[in-house]
DNA sequence: ACTAATAACATTTTT
DNA sequence: TGTTATTAGT
């Protein structure tokens, strides 16, 4: 351990090793802060404390997967397995799990995401018979989100004029109403939405003093990643948590709180110290910059010093100066587009070393990415786009999804909706609406008026009595086999039972074939996770365990390996915590960047701020920042300025002279006195010769994949590039095993667990044979034949 | 029950 | 402009 302490710089060191009470480790932009993360679990443990005595909160579950990760190799993976780590939402939904009782909920409870929440709402508006223009679900959820997030429950809200007199100014004078029929909508489906997930936490421990003990005994250290986005909710959460022992560490960096609007509280990080004033508390700053070049750094810090909030720091960076920070100025968005990428054709033209994976395009809102595509497209330079539409959420999986989250908690209303009639079997809207009348009247589920249609007074045709109990006796036998199948088994019946597989056959166009392919891709994944956890902890992977983890999925968590190569389009919100050699942060204007609705309050303006400091900080070596003077807004034309963040920056670290010959961006470099003044001086992979950037003729389209999945799904070609995540990693393996003809003593091969030999075959002629393969390097593995990744050498 | 038409909309979105 | 959701019509 001693020696890992040797790859800390000082404050590094110091934030690993003071653990005797609460730390506020202020952790400036590419300055390590996930090391100090890893290292110091890594040093609790070797100090003694058990791994499944800390806490360790993060907001992604990518964060938690790669902390995970890395503190195996530190530690050891058993040591790492026991960590209570994750998001803030799967560790406290596991504990709401195990504590529901105390919360009058069943432990099987769904969790709604933000689509269903939406749906409840929207419903809600409408039996109500308002008018969705003046309620609009939109706006009323998000005040239901927030006012959850600040713990204010229907009851509260209620006693408080304050809250009416707002809802009256905003002409929602019934929005308290919605909100108390939303909530127990929700609790009548056994389900909980996002919110709800830390708000009933902080209910549990309010009402639950000695449930809130048992968990401050267990937690013995408490730590928390990008703690400056935490809302009002999870502060609590923390707080009561470490009452106790008051071993907690946050790390974050103010000046990267960009979520606001979510209800991240700025205020957390900001007053730490005062919180914890009186525990001796700590405040340690990473300052150092490891990632950046001293000129973008300096930038960064000359912007993010108009804002007023802020913690003191001094980031700096030890590396070569490097370039200045650029600004590139273009007539339109078209232009824009144009100019970029002949610059990155052109940098890559001089340096070898780089690839299309160096280069990243940040933007404020999503609608920009178009232009950025469209050109990429004309000018074969392979792209992906970052963070839309998630495996999870595609139609034809969310209607699997539907059947496996009713089997589980067959009063989910929300999926119970989504299936009834999906194969269509004569259920029509009309039905389903008295089915739903009937269940809100009594306050119950839609499942209990069908499982007793005639004692809830539901008055339907004989004939559509018979549909719906053969529905009800669908799901009742599924029902009844989900603690005797694993995930994968009883999904693989879903899909075929229930009509679905059916369906997706009839289906011959390329979309329709390409949405079979993702259902298969889902049994894939199923089959994989129920070979991985039986492997590590030798319980089976039950359907359980499954819905519990796939409501907390978000297309972050999709695979990724197919993005190499390629340049990198995302929202500068989904950039945080990445980093590129080059960065190209657009539409650097105003009323764009900042947003037009941000910039009417100063502390919106300030987050934006934030937001364009995260931009620059993402950039190694080269940053630029660009505008357009004119570009397509919603359909019509419009004209900007170039946005006030550019003023915001030291003049004297940018580079404004780049018209009319963009190019003279790297070579002004070395002429230029002011440059020379600070020293800058350039490498030569910024030197570019002016080469043609913009082919004559539009080729082919460009093979796309990534996000945009456009190029060839499952070698289905598409036409036009479509916005849709990758699969997530374990889906990716396609059932290239099939037809694999495999007899007892074949040597295999596979491409994770190396070379094996056949023990035993099982199952055969049912529809999933197993297969036993002894492998050299880990042993025995039980492997599904369709679905595992074997190859017979003969 | 499906399709075609049209109306409404368009910051950001770790869970 | 481009997408999405609802609605009308067959």
């Amino acid at each position: 351990m001693d020696n890992f302490l040797d790859d800390l710089n000082d404050s590094q060191r110091e934030a690993v090793c003071f653990n005797d009470g609460p730390s506020l480790v202020v952790a400036g932009a590419g300055s390590g802060k996930t090391r100090v993360l890893t290292y110091k679990i890594a040093k609790l443990i070797e100090d003694g404390l058990r791994p499944s005595s800390i806490l360790a909160l993060t907001f992604t579950n990518k964060a938690a997967r790669e902390m995970k990760e890395r503190i195996g190799k530190l530690v050891g993976e058993e040591n790492a397995k026991k960590l209570w780590m994750g998001t803030f939402h799967s560790i406290f939904g596991r504990i709401l799990r195990k504590e529901a009782d105390a919360l009058g909920f069943n432990s099987d409870f769904t969790i709604y995401d933000s689509h269903d929440s939406h749906n409840v709402v929207k419903a809600i508006i409408k039996e109500r018979k308002l008018d969705d223009k003046v309620y609009s679900p939109k706006k009323v959820a998000s005040r239901i989100s927030e006012m959850k997030n600040e713990l204010v429950s229907p009851e509260a809200y209620a006693a408080k004029s304050a809250y009416h007199d707002y809802d009256v100014q905003q002409r929602m004078p019934l929005f308290n109403e919605i909100y108390r029929q939303y909530c127990q909508r929700c609790k009548d489906a056994n389900s909980m939405d996002f919110d709800d997930l830390l708000m009933f936490t902080n209910v549990l421990f309010r009402d639950n003093p000695q449930i809130l003990a048992k968990y401050q005994n267990i937690f013995k250290f408490i730590l928390v990643d990008e703690y400056q986005d935490t809302n009002f909710s999870q502060f609590l959460i923390v707080k009561k948590l470490a009452q106790k022992n008051k071993r907690i560490c946050v790390v974050g960096d103010d000046a990267q709180s960009i979520y606001s609007f979510r209800g991240a509280r700025i205020e957390n990080i900001l007053n730490f110290e005062d919180t914890y004033k009186d525990d001796g508390v700590r405040v340690i700053r990473l300052e150092e910059n490891y990632r950046s070049t001293p000129n973008i750094v300096a930038a960064a810090n000359s912007l993010i010093q108009k804002n007023t909030k802020q913690i003191k720091k001094n980031v700096f960076s030890s590396k070569e100066q490097g370039a200045p920070v650029a600004v590139l100025s273009s007539y339109s968005d078209f232009e824009e587009s144009t100019k970029i990428a002949g610059i990155i054709k052109n940098i890559l033209a001089k340096d070898k070393s780089l690839t299309y994976a160096d280069f990243a395009i940040l933007y404020r809102t999503n609608a920009q990415s178009l232009t950025f595509e469209k050109t990429f497209r004309t000018n074969n330079i392979p792209y992906r786009l970052w963070g839309s539409t998630s495996f999870y959420e595609r139609g034809e999986i969310k209607n699997v999804l539907g059947y496996l989250r009713l089997i589980i908690n067959p009063n989910d209303e929300e999926a119970f909706k989504r299936v009834v009639n999906y194969p269509t079997r004569g259920i029509g809207d009309t039905t389903i609406g008295k089915i739903l009348d009937v269940a809100h009247e009594k306050r119950v589920s839609a499942w209990s008026v069908i499982c007793d249609p005639v004692a809830m007074g539901l008055s339907v045709n004989a004939g559509t009595v018979v549909k719906l109990s053969g529905f009800r006796e669908l799901i009742e036998r599924f029902i009844a086999k989900k603690e005797e199948l694993d995930a994968y088994e009883l999904a693989e019946i879903v899909i075929h039972q229930s009509g679905v597989w059916a369906d997706l056959q009839k289906d011959k166009s390329p979309e329709g074939m390409s949405h079979k392919q993702n259902v298969e891709e889902l049994l894939n994944s199923l089959s994989a996770s129920a070979v991985s956890h039986l492997e590590s902890d030798g319980e089976p992977y039950m359907l359980g365990d499954f819905m519990a983890e796939v409501a907390l999925m978000t297309s972050m968590d999709d695979d990724d390996s197919a993005s190499n190569e390629k340049v990198t389009l995302m929202t500068v919100h989904a950039a945080k915590g990445l980093e590129f050699k080059n960065v190209f942060v657009v539409g650097v204007e105003e009323n764009l960047f900042p947003s037009q609705m941000s910039s009417g309050t100063e502390d919106g303006v300030e987050e934006e701020r934030r937001l364009f400091y995260v931009a620059i900080t993402r950039a190694e070596k080269f940053c630029v920042l660009s505008y357009a003077k004119s570009r397509m807004r919603n359909g019509a034309p419009s004209i900007s300025n170039p946005s006030r963040f550019i003023k915001d920056i030291d003049s004297s670290l940018l580079n404004f002279d780049l018209a009319p010959d963009y190019l003279s961006l790297y070579s002004r470099v070395n002429s230029k006195a002011q440059l020379d003044k600070n020293n800058h001086t350039l490498t030569s992979s910024y030197k570019v010769n002016p080469v043609r950037t913009q082919p004559r003729f539009n080729v082919r389209p460009l093979e796309v994949e990534g996000k945009t999945s456009g190029g060839l799904i499952g070698g289905i070609p598409q036409n036009k590039p479509r916005r849709l995540a990758p699969m997530p990693s374990a889906l990716s393996s396609g059932p290239s095993g099939e037809g694999v003809d495999v007899k007892v003593g074949d040597k295999v091969v596979h491409p994770q667990f190396g070379h094996g030999q056949v023990v035993k075959i099982e199952g055969l002629g049912t529809p999933m044979p197993k297969v036993v393969v002894a492998f050299d390097a880990i042993g025995e593995k039980t492997l599904i034949l369709k679905y595992a990744k074997i190859k017979v050498i003969r």
